[in-house]
DNA sequence: TTTTATGCAAAGTCTTTGCACTCAC
DNA sequence: GTGAGTGCAAAGACTTTGCATAAAA
Protein backbone atom coordinates (compact mmCIF):
# COMPACT_ATOMS: atom_id res chain seq x y z
CA UNK A 1 0.00 0.00 0.00
CA UNK A 2 0.47 3.78 -0.71
CA UNK A 3 2.91 5.30 2.14
CA UNK A 4 1.33 9.02 2.07
CA UNK A 5 3.56 12.26 2.70
CA UNK A 6 2.97 15.21 4.47
CA UNK A 7 3.50 17.89 2.39
CA UNK A 8 3.35 21.39 2.93
CA UNK A 9 0.46 22.02 0.82
CA UNK A 10 -1.06 18.84 2.06
CA UNK A 11 -0.75 20.62 5.93
CA UNK A 12 -2.40 24.36 4.56
CA UNK A 13 -5.42 22.89 2.94
CA UNK A 14 -6.50 20.72 6.30
CA UNK A 15 -5.60 23.65 7.90
CA UNK A 16 -8.14 26.47 6.35
CA UNK A 17 -10.30 23.71 5.97
CA UNK A 18 -10.62 23.24 9.75
CA UNK A 19 -10.40 26.45 10.66
CA UNK A 20 -13.62 27.93 8.21
CA UNK A 21 -17.12 27.21 8.23
CA UNK A 22 -17.66 28.50 4.78
CA UNK A 23 -18.39 25.44 2.97
CA UNK A 24 -15.61 26.71 0.43
CA UNK A 25 -14.87 25.30 -3.18
CA UNK A 26 -12.16 23.81 -4.68
CA UNK A 27 -11.35 27.49 -6.52
CA UNK A 28 -11.89 29.24 -3.05
CA UNK A 29 -9.65 27.20 -1.50
CA UNK A 30 -6.71 27.53 -3.94
CA UNK A 31 -7.38 31.27 -3.32
CA UNK A 32 -6.92 31.40 0.12
CA UNK A 33 -4.20 29.06 0.80
CA UNK A 34 -2.22 30.76 -1.97
CA UNK A 35 -2.01 33.93 0.11
CA UNK A 36 0.48 31.74 2.51
CA UNK A 37 1.41 29.13 -0.19
CA UNK A 38 1.81 31.39 -3.55
CA UNK A 39 3.70 28.63 -5.53
CA UNK A 40 0.76 25.87 -5.36
CA UNK A 41 -1.48 24.71 -8.12
CA UNK A 42 -5.01 24.12 -8.42
CA UNK A 43 -5.03 20.85 -9.39
CA UNK A 44 -2.76 20.09 -5.74
CA UNK A 45 -5.50 21.69 -4.27
CA UNK A 46 -7.98 19.24 -6.23
CA UNK A 47 -6.32 16.29 -5.82
CA UNK A 48 -5.92 16.71 -2.31
CA UNK A 49 -9.16 17.25 -1.70
CA UNK A 50 -10.15 14.38 -2.87
CA UNK A 51 -7.67 12.45 -0.80
CA UNK A 52 -9.27 14.17 2.25
CA UNK A 53 -12.72 13.16 0.63
CA UNK A 54 -11.60 9.60 0.12
CA UNK A 55 -10.25 9.25 3.66
CA UNK A 56 -13.30 10.92 4.99
CA UNK A 57 -11.61 13.93 6.31
CA UNK A 58 -14.07 15.97 4.68
CA UNK A 59 -17.37 16.32 3.28
CA UNK A 60 -17.93 16.86 -0.58
CA UNK A 61 -21.22 18.80 -1.26
CA UNK A 62 -22.45 19.18 -4.63
CA UNK A 63 -24.37 22.30 -5.23
CA UNK A 64 -25.34 22.78 -9.24
CA UNK A 65 -22.41 22.13 -11.15
CA UNK A 66 -19.49 22.42 -8.56
CA UNK A 67 -18.70 20.68 -5.46
CA UNK A 68 -17.91 22.62 -1.98
CA UNK A 69 -16.25 20.74 1.31
CA UNK A 70 -16.91 20.96 4.61
CA UNK A 71 -14.71 19.78 7.07
CA UNK A 72 -17.04 18.82 9.76
CA UNK A 73 -17.95 15.30 8.91
CA UNK A 74 -20.53 15.14 11.94
CA UNK A 75 -24.06 14.08 11.64
CA UNK A 76 -25.07 17.33 10.22
CA UNK A 77 -27.02 19.24 7.38
CA UNK A 78 -26.95 22.17 5.27
CA UNK A 79 -29.20 25.40 4.41
CA UNK A 80 -28.69 26.60 1.01
CA UNK A 81 -29.43 30.38 0.85
CA UNK A 82 -30.96 30.73 -3.38
CA UNK A 83 -30.34 34.59 -2.86
CA UNK A 84 -26.71 34.60 -2.01
CA UNK A 85 -25.93 30.99 -2.32
CA UNK A 86 -24.22 30.96 1.22
CA UNK A 87 -24.16 27.15 2.90
CA UNK A 88 -24.84 27.35 6.35
CA UNK A 89 -24.46 24.82 8.85
CA UNK A 90 -27.91 22.94 10.93
CA UNK A 91 -27.34 21.37 13.83
CA UNK A 92 -30.44 20.04 15.25
CA UNK A 93 -31.09 16.91 17.84
CA UNK A 94 -34.47 16.40 16.76
CA UNK A 95 -33.71 15.65 13.00
CA UNK A 96 -31.07 13.59 14.11
CA UNK A 97 -32.92 12.02 16.66
CA UNK A 98 -36.25 11.71 14.00
CA UNK A 99 -33.50 9.99 11.57
CA UNK A 100 -32.20 7.23 14.01
CA UNK A 101 -35.08 5.95 15.27
CA UNK A 102 -37.98 6.49 13.03
CA UNK A 103 -36.22 6.59 9.00
CA UNK A 104 -35.15 3.09 7.29
CA UNK A 105 -36.00 2.18 3.74
CA UNK A 106 -37.12 -0.73 2.67
CA UNK A 107 -34.76 -2.98 0.22
CA UNK A 108 -32.15 -0.03 1.02
CA UNK A 109 -29.26 0.31 3.35
CA UNK A 110 -28.69 3.65 4.32
CA UNK A 111 -25.27 4.77 4.79
CA UNK A 112 -25.52 8.01 5.08
CA UNK A 113 -28.17 10.18 4.98
CA UNK A 114 -28.00 14.29 3.52
CA UNK A 115 -30.59 16.58 3.93
CA UNK A 116 -30.24 20.16 2.15
CA UNK A 117 -33.01 22.98 3.01
CA UNK A 118 -33.10 25.49 0.30
CA UNK A 119 -34.60 28.51 1.07
CA UNK A 120 -33.55 32.67 2.18
CA UNK A 121 -31.46 33.36 4.95
CA UNK A 122 -31.98 36.20 7.31
CA UNK A 123 -30.22 39.15 5.25
CA UNK A 124 -32.29 37.70 2.25
CA UNK A 125 -35.40 37.24 3.99
CA UNK A 126 -37.08 40.34 2.88
CA UNK A 127 -35.30 40.57 -0.75
CA UNK A 128 -37.12 37.93 -2.40
CA UNK A 129 -34.81 38.28 -5.19
CA UNK A 130 -36.85 35.69 -7.63
CA UNK A 131 -34.45 36.60 -10.44
CA UNK A 132 -31.56 36.19 -9.01
CA UNK A 133 -32.85 32.83 -7.41
CA UNK A 134 -33.89 31.27 -10.60
CA UNK A 135 -30.12 31.36 -11.86
CA UNK A 136 -29.56 28.08 -9.50
CA UNK A 137 -32.25 26.23 -10.90
CA UNK A 138 -33.34 25.31 -7.87
CA UNK A 139 -37.82 25.31 -7.46
CA UNK A 140 -39.77 25.70 -5.09
CA UNK A 141 -42.61 22.57 -4.25
CA UNK A 142 -44.84 25.16 -1.99
CA UNK B 1 -43.65 38.78 -22.31
CA UNK B 2 -42.24 35.82 -24.52
CA UNK B 3 -44.80 33.93 -25.68
CA UNK B 4 -43.97 29.90 -26.00
CA UNK B 5 -44.21 27.43 -28.45
CA UNK B 6 -45.24 23.88 -28.87
CA UNK B 7 -42.72 21.84 -30.34
CA UNK B 8 -42.61 18.26 -31.45
CA UNK B 9 -39.17 17.75 -29.45
CA UNK B 10 -40.58 19.78 -26.38
CA UNK B 11 -43.52 17.36 -25.98
CA UNK B 12 -41.56 14.24 -26.86
CA UNK B 13 -38.81 15.73 -24.36
CA UNK B 14 -41.81 15.93 -22.08
CA UNK B 15 -43.81 12.72 -22.70
CA UNK B 16 -40.49 10.56 -21.80
CA UNK B 17 -39.90 12.77 -18.76
CA UNK B 18 -43.41 11.53 -17.50
CA UNK B 19 -42.84 7.92 -18.57
CA UNK B 20 -39.99 7.24 -16.61
CA UNK B 21 -39.03 6.96 -13.30
CA UNK B 22 -35.11 6.58 -13.85
CA UNK B 23 -34.43 10.18 -12.97
CA UNK B 24 -32.49 10.43 -16.47
CA UNK B 25 -29.45 12.72 -17.62
CA UNK B 26 -29.68 14.77 -20.28
CA UNK B 27 -27.59 12.60 -22.24
CA UNK B 28 -30.01 9.95 -21.06
CA UNK B 29 -32.91 11.97 -21.94
CA UNK B 30 -31.19 12.66 -25.57
CA UNK B 31 -30.72 9.02 -26.15
CA UNK B 32 -34.21 7.99 -25.31
CA UNK B 33 -35.90 10.71 -27.65
CA UNK B 34 -33.67 10.52 -30.52
CA UNK B 35 -35.23 6.94 -30.99
CA UNK B 36 -38.06 9.21 -32.12
CA UNK B 37 -36.61 12.44 -33.41
CA UNK B 38 -33.26 11.32 -34.35
CA UNK B 39 -32.21 14.78 -35.36
CA UNK B 40 -32.75 16.27 -31.99
CA UNK B 41 -29.95 17.74 -30.43
CA UNK B 42 -28.45 17.43 -27.19
CA UNK B 43 -28.76 21.46 -26.81
CA UNK B 44 -32.19 21.28 -27.35
CA UNK B 45 -32.81 18.56 -24.49
CA UNK B 46 -30.45 20.68 -22.19
CA UNK B 47 -32.47 24.01 -23.12
CA UNK B 48 -35.62 22.58 -23.02
CA UNK B 49 -34.97 20.66 -19.31
CA UNK B 50 -33.85 24.05 -18.04
CA UNK B 51 -37.03 25.87 -18.85
CA UNK B 52 -39.29 22.87 -17.75
CA UNK B 53 -36.55 23.20 -14.60
CA UNK B 54 -37.62 26.98 -14.76
CA UNK B 55 -41.50 26.10 -15.23
CA UNK B 56 -41.60 23.89 -12.26
CA UNK B 57 -42.37 20.86 -14.39
CA UNK B 58 -39.24 19.02 -13.63
CA UNK B 59 -36.94 18.86 -10.49
CA UNK B 60 -32.98 19.06 -11.03
CA UNK B 61 -30.87 16.53 -8.94
CA UNK B 62 -27.30 17.41 -8.72
CA UNK B 63 -25.72 13.98 -8.00
CA UNK B 64 -21.70 14.11 -8.31
CA UNK B 65 -20.91 16.18 -11.54
CA UNK B 66 -24.24 15.88 -13.84
CA UNK B 67 -27.57 16.92 -12.96
CA UNK B 68 -30.43 14.11 -13.08
CA UNK B 69 -34.12 15.23 -13.77
CA UNK B 70 -37.54 14.22 -12.21
CA UNK B 71 -40.99 14.42 -13.35
CA UNK B 72 -42.57 14.02 -10.10
CA UNK B 73 -42.63 16.86 -8.32
CA UNK B 74 -44.53 16.07 -5.43
CA UNK B 75 -43.01 16.06 -1.87
CA UNK B 76 -40.74 13.20 -1.68
CA UNK B 77 -37.06 11.90 -1.22
CA UNK B 78 -34.52 9.71 -2.89
CA UNK B 79 -31.94 6.78 -2.54
CA UNK B 80 -28.94 6.69 -4.35
CA UNK B 81 -27.12 3.25 -4.25
CA UNK B 82 -23.50 3.55 -4.25
CA UNK B 83 -22.90 0.47 -6.26
CA UNK B 84 -24.98 0.57 -9.08
CA UNK B 85 -25.72 4.43 -8.44
CA UNK B 86 -29.37 4.33 -9.83
CA UNK B 87 -31.74 6.65 -8.09
CA UNK B 88 -34.94 5.36 -5.88
CA UNK B 89 -37.77 7.52 -5.16
CA UNK B 90 -38.64 7.77 -1.36
CA UNK B 91 -42.13 8.14 -0.77
CA UNK B 92 -42.89 8.15 3.16
CA UNK B 93 -45.51 9.92 5.17
CA UNK B 94 -43.90 9.92 8.09
CA UNK B 95 -41.04 12.00 6.69
CA UNK B 96 -43.05 14.29 5.55
CA UNK B 97 -45.32 14.91 8.54
CA UNK B 98 -42.00 14.74 10.55
CA UNK B 99 -40.52 17.67 8.25
CA UNK B 100 -43.64 19.64 7.82
CA UNK B 101 -44.50 19.80 11.79
CA UNK B 102 -41.12 19.93 13.59
CA UNK B 103 -38.52 21.36 11.16
CA UNK B 104 -38.08 25.12 11.16
CA UNK B 105 -34.42 26.92 10.66
CA UNK B 106 -33.54 29.72 13.26
CA UNK B 107 -32.86 32.90 10.48
CA UNK B 108 -33.62 30.84 7.25
CA UNK B 109 -37.01 30.66 5.09
CA UNK B 110 -36.96 26.63 4.03
CA UNK B 111 -38.31 26.89 1.03
CA UNK B 112 -38.22 23.53 -0.13
CA UNK B 113 -36.23 20.24 1.60
CA UNK B 114 -34.42 17.51 -0.29
CA UNK B 115 -33.16 14.82 1.40
CA UNK B 116 -30.94 12.12 -0.13
CA UNK B 117 -29.68 8.88 0.99
CA UNK B 118 -27.17 7.05 0.22
CA UNK B 119 -25.85 3.73 0.64
CA UNK B 120 -26.72 0.41 -1.25
CA UNK B 121 -29.86 -1.18 -3.10
CA UNK B 122 -31.52 -4.68 -2.75
CA UNK B 123 -29.37 -5.83 -5.04
CA UNK B 124 -26.24 -4.19 -4.54
CA UNK B 125 -26.62 -5.08 -0.34
CA UNK B 126 -24.41 -7.67 -0.27
CA UNK B 127 -21.49 -7.03 -2.95
CA UNK B 128 -20.26 -4.43 -0.58
CA UNK B 129 -18.59 -3.09 -3.54
CA UNK B 130 -16.10 -0.42 -1.98
CA UNK B 131 -13.98 -0.02 -4.85
CA UNK B 132 -16.92 1.35 -6.87
CA UNK B 133 -18.66 2.90 -3.84
CA UNK B 134 -15.41 5.03 -3.87
CA UNK B 135 -15.65 6.10 -7.27
CA UNK B 136 -18.73 8.63 -6.74
CA UNK B 137 -16.87 10.42 -3.61
CA UNK B 138 -19.23 10.52 -1.05
CA UNK B 139 -18.15 9.04 2.00
CA UNK B 140 -20.40 7.62 5.20
CA UNK B 141 -20.28 8.74 8.46
CA UNK B 142 -21.51 5.87 10.34
C1' DT C 1 17.93 6.70 -2.79
C1' DT C 2 13.31 5.80 -3.63
C1' DT C 3 8.91 6.93 -4.72
C1' DT C 4 5.06 10.03 -3.53
C1' DA C 5 3.43 14.64 -4.41
C1' DT C 6 3.72 18.85 -7.08
C1' DG C 7 3.22 22.26 -10.98
C1' DC C 8 2.14 22.92 -15.43
C1' DA C 9 -0.28 22.25 -19.50
C1' DA C 10 -3.36 19.53 -21.88
C1' DA C 11 -7.39 16.94 -21.98
C1' DG C 12 -12.07 15.46 -20.23
C1' DT C 13 -16.84 15.92 -18.93
C1' DC C 14 -20.96 18.30 -18.54
C1' DT C 15 -23.39 22.39 -19.90
C1' DT C 16 -24.22 26.82 -22.19
C1' DT C 17 -24.11 30.03 -26.01
C1' DG C 18 -23.85 32.43 -30.76
C1' DC C 19 -25.67 32.25 -35.10
C1' DA C 20 -28.16 31.15 -39.14
C1' DC C 21 -32.12 28.58 -40.25
C1' DT C 22 -36.69 26.52 -39.39
C1' DC C 23 -41.23 26.29 -38.25
C1' DA C 24 -45.20 27.36 -34.81
C1' DC C 25 -48.46 30.74 -34.41
C1' DG D 1 -44.56 37.19 -41.83
C1' DT D 2 -42.54 37.31 -37.26
C1' DG D 3 -39.81 35.71 -33.79
C1' DA D 4 -39.31 31.67 -30.64
C1' DG D 5 -37.08 27.29 -30.97
C1' DT D 6 -33.68 24.33 -33.24
C1' DG D 7 -29.14 22.23 -34.79
C1' DC D 8 -24.54 22.77 -35.08
C1' DA D 9 -20.18 24.07 -33.67
C1' DA D 10 -17.65 26.60 -30.55
C1' DA D 11 -16.90 28.11 -26.06
C1' DG D 12 -17.32 27.84 -20.86
C1' DA D 13 -16.95 26.06 -16.25
C1' DC D 14 -15.26 22.66 -13.36
C1' DT D 15 -12.27 18.76 -12.74
C1' DT D 16 -8.85 15.22 -13.95
C1' DT D 17 -4.59 13.50 -15.91
C1' DG D 18 0.26 12.83 -18.06
C1' DC D 19 4.70 13.93 -17.42
C1' DA D 20 8.95 15.82 -15.83
C1' DT D 21 10.62 17.72 -11.57
C1' DA D 22 10.85 18.45 -6.61
C1' DA D 23 11.07 16.84 -2.11
C1' DA D 24 9.48 13.61 1.82
C1' DA D 25 10.99 9.60 4.13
Amino acid sequence: MKIKRQTVQKIKIMEYMKSTKSHPTAEAVHAEVSKELPMISLSTVYRNLNTMVEDEELLKLDFGNEAHYDADTSFHHHAYCLSCREIFDVFDDNITDFFNENVEIDNFNIEQTMIIFYGNCKNCKNVNDKANCNKVNYKYNK
